[in-house]
RNA sequence: GCGAGGAUGGCGAAAUUGGUAGACGCACCAGCCUUAGGAGCUGGCGGUUAACACCAUGGGGGUUCGAGUCCCCCUCCUCGCACCA
């Protein structure tokens, strides 16, 4: 009696096999070569959903064939586990957040073993575990002594919902990146990490495959503008300060009519005119008040006052007005711009607003430069009204122009970067506590290294105040200096857990060293993740903290090479099968759980790759299920129920050969490429080629065995139960 | 506004460097089988047509012996970025 194709009996029986044998653990000291697989690693949200399945489950397949082809392949798995959903669920439902935490944990470190997938258990690392945040406070320390981490006050983002500040990459369109409110802007003093340091690295890719279009997103966020900065006069008795400006078109200077500060320049006080103060104090009230949002608004019309002061523009020496407007940002350049509204637009609907001066200084074949300009002109042919540049190209003028400011002591070339450097701190408790003590006598002090980790106290009463639950832990907080043991104060902010993920794959090549965040052979035998796969959600924020970190530990010679991970692929989003992302409220969801109790983890595996290209993401098909089923009882038949085997016709035998090797070349080709999708389809053509040559007649015993034998090898990275 | 990607049957999608458009699968239709099932098997399945044949990859032009693929224009969709001086 053959044995019909049962999921639900093989399946568990071969998991907890694979499980009983250790089979995908990576030892360290295999001789084969390394391959180091990775998926992004979950958040402990409470449920593992479909979304995990299909980001995970392909990479279980590229690293199954990995494995097939001889690696020693690492493939592990681990919880990004602290961060605010946990908090919030304590605040409302008095559950610890801790408890919260590990309970999901365990729940979805049992659903994630239904998928049947390679990963190493005996490296998994859950990032809120002491034996881990250990080394996230370590990091800081490091870069603390590096001079990689900082204290400053600054404009920062402060979301209202969550209750504390924010990166700035995790402001999406002036909101939230996580609870979608309104980003607020406040002054406060919060620590760093100058990820700006490394901006000019980060904008090469070499050595790496990573997508273009993550590339491209780092280059624009990094934003990096060739220009100068150039030093301005102020023309007012009692002050002889200087305005900066930093400009892309130092060409245009003599065109500059008057200078905007951002209301938040530090001049912008002591420059101010008493008749002018009252308008510009209710101005920057008003500033202060307007949200990022409504600050960025293209559609705006501009806004501004005027100073009183006036400024010297040190190439014509013209005496022009310095305003303020919130058009100008703080936080980019110097805070000021010089205004050149003939040939900038924002300077010109200024301008024009406020009936300030428009010089053009370039002539142009198809504008008449003597009447009034109806826009601004960026590019024009000669300099004009420039005095002894006039005549001078415009390809050529913006060097002539630096080249004399340099020269002059007016200014320099400099290159500006948008990015800023990163925000750490976070005014809540379920994270890795700074690693620091403040001290009345000795200021910052780190926590020495052997006293790590900064454990985070239990028991703790949330009330959102704007400040970390750990301020009102009076004995936790009360510490000794470290210098002379004095009385001082613990830093009660936590680390932002993208920190955490910024180098949890280091550790994972050693996740149970006491002495060090990883060794130097792990780090050297495992080091770099060979392949990453995840979301391309990320591109901004945890891909571009963590080749910022790797740089930073390679700096510090923990790490050897200068990229985290050589190749990168980013899987597409699964929606429900209406089109639209899975949720509850929508009642479209496809839970795992389900889906593998009806038609096991092979089936789903299986028809998560079949719908489509896994970079495009797109509905899931349920009806498309049964072609998966019918699929994987063809080829259950095929292989374990008898068949004529004696003299068969030569060409189907030769048929039955050309299928079967097809079938190989074919599968090499997409799994090397991640095309899941059409790999199935070559598969089932197989499958059906196998059939024919059975329905045909007696089969040749050696084509038909090579056949088998390849037909369950090819599946056993996809469905890795039914071939084993 | 700028940038990138995309548009192929009823549906998800295939299609080296230009070379039989629609592989594979779903759904559907017909038939077979059966203790009638969310089962299995066989065949059909872009459109018009009795057939021959013709038309067909968002729309319009072009290059070419030959275009889903290359070039130009247009429409729509998705995703980034967006007062960055």
């Amino acid at each position: 009696m053959v044995q019909r194709y049962d999921p639900h009996t093989i399946e568990p029986k071969w998991r907890a096999r694979w499980e009983a044998d250790n089979l995908y653990h990576a030892a360290d000291d295999d001789p084969r070569p390394k391959w180091y697989a990775l998926t992004m690693f979950p958040y402990p949200s409470g449920d593992l959903h479909t979304g995990h399945w299909y980001a995970m489950a392909p990479s279980d397949v590229a690293a199954r064939y990995k494995r097939m082809r001889g690696f020693n392949v690492m493939f592990p798995m681990g919880f990004d586990a602290f961060g605010l959903p946990a908090e919030n669920a304590a605040i409302k439902r008095g559950i610890d957040p801790r408890d919260w935490t590990y309970a999901n944990i365990d729940r979805m470190r049992g659903q994630l073993r239904l998928m049947g997938a390679s990963f190493d258990w005996e490296r998994e690392l859950v990032t809120s575990d002491p034996d881990f945040y250990r080394w996230t406070q370590w990091w800081f320390l490091e870069l603390y002594k590096h001079g990689l981490a900082y204290r400053a006050n600054a404009a920062v983002n402060w979301c209202p919902g969550c209750q504390t500040v924010l990166a700035n990459e995790q402001v999406l369109d002036g909101r939230c990146e996580r609870s979608d409110d309104i980003v607020e802007r406040k002054f406060l003093t919060q620590w760093f990490f100058r990820i700006t340091q490394y901006a000019e690295e980060l904008l090469r890719f070499d050595g790496i495959e990573w997508p273009e279009s993550i590339r491209t997103r780092q280059a624009n966020w990094i934003g990096r503008s060739e220009g100068a900065t150039l030093s301005f006069a102020v023309d007012a008795p009692g002050i002889d300060d200087r305005l900066t400006v930093f400009t892309t078109r130092p060409d245009t200077v003599f065109g500059a009519t008057f200078m905007v500060l951002a209301p938040e320049h530090p001049l912008v006080a002591r420059i101010t005119t008493p008749a002018q103060r009252a308008a510009v104090d209710q101005y920057i009230a008003a500033t202060g008040r307007a949200t990022e949002i409504e600050r960025l608004s293209t559609e705006r019309e501009k806004t501004g006052v005027f100073t009183g002061a006036y400024a010297v523009n040190p190439f014509n020496g013209a005496r022009i007005p310095v305003w303020i407007a919130d058009y100008v940002l703080v936080t980019y350049g110097t805070g000021a711009i010089m205004a050149v509204p003939a040939h900038d637009q924002r300077d010109f609907e200024f301008a024009t607003k406020f009936g300030l001066e428009i010089v053009p200084v370039y002539s142009h074949q198809s504008i008449d430069t003597a009447a009034p300009l109806a826009a601004a002109f960026p590019h024009g042919d000669r300099m004009i009204n420039s005095g002894d540049f006039d005549g001078t190209p415009e390809a050529e003028a913006s060097a002539k122009l630096v080249a004399f400011a340099q020269a002059h002591g007016l200014g320099e070339s400099t290159v500006t970067y948008r990015l800023r450097d990163w925000l750490i701190s976070r005014q809540r408790y379920w994270g890795a506590p700074i690693p620091m003590i403040h001290c009345e006598r000795h200021g910052i002090v780190p926590v020495p290294e052997d006293e790590l980790p900064v454990l985070l106290p239990e028991h703790v009463t949330f009330q959102p105040t704007g400040q970390s639950p750990l301020t009102e832990i009076e004995s936790w907080v009360n510490v000794p200096c470290p210098i002379d043991g004095g009385p001082a104060r613990r830093e009660t902010d936590t680390m932002d857990t993208f920190m955490c993920s910024s180098w949890y794959q280091i550790r994972y090549a050693d996740p149970h060293n006491p002495e060090r965040p990883v060794s130097r052979d792990a780090a050297h035998q495992w080091l770099p993740v060979d392949q990453y796969t995840g979301g391309g959600e990320h591109a901004v924020m945890h891909l571009l903290y963590t080749r910022f970190f790797w740089k930073a530990a390679r700096d510090m010679g923990v790490v050897e090479g200068d990229e985290p991970m050589k190749r990168l692929f980013n899987q597409g989003v699964i929606l429900g099968p209406d089109g639209n992302r899975m949720s509850k409220s929508r009642g479209n969801v496809v839970a795992p759980d389900d889906q593998v109790a009806k038609w096991g983890a092979d089936a789903f595996r299986c028809q998560l790759m079949f719908v489509g290209p896994w970079d495009q993401g797109g509905p899931y098909n349920p009806t498309g299920m049964a072609g998966i089923v019918r699929w994987l009882n063809r080829l259950w038949s095929l292989v374990v129920e008898p068949v004529s085997r004696g003299k068969a016709e030569a060409d189907a035998t030769r048929a039955l050969r050309r299928a079967t090797h097809q079938a190989i070349r074919a599968t090499t080709e997409e799994l090397e490429h991640f095309r899941f999708n059409t790999l199935i389809s070559r598969l089932m053509e197989h499958t059906t080629a196998m059939q024919r040559a059975r329905d045909a007649g007696a089969v040749d015993p050696a084509a038909w065995d090579e056949a088998v034998k390849t037909a369950v090898l090819l599946t056993a990275p996809l469905a890795p139960h039914i071939a084993e």
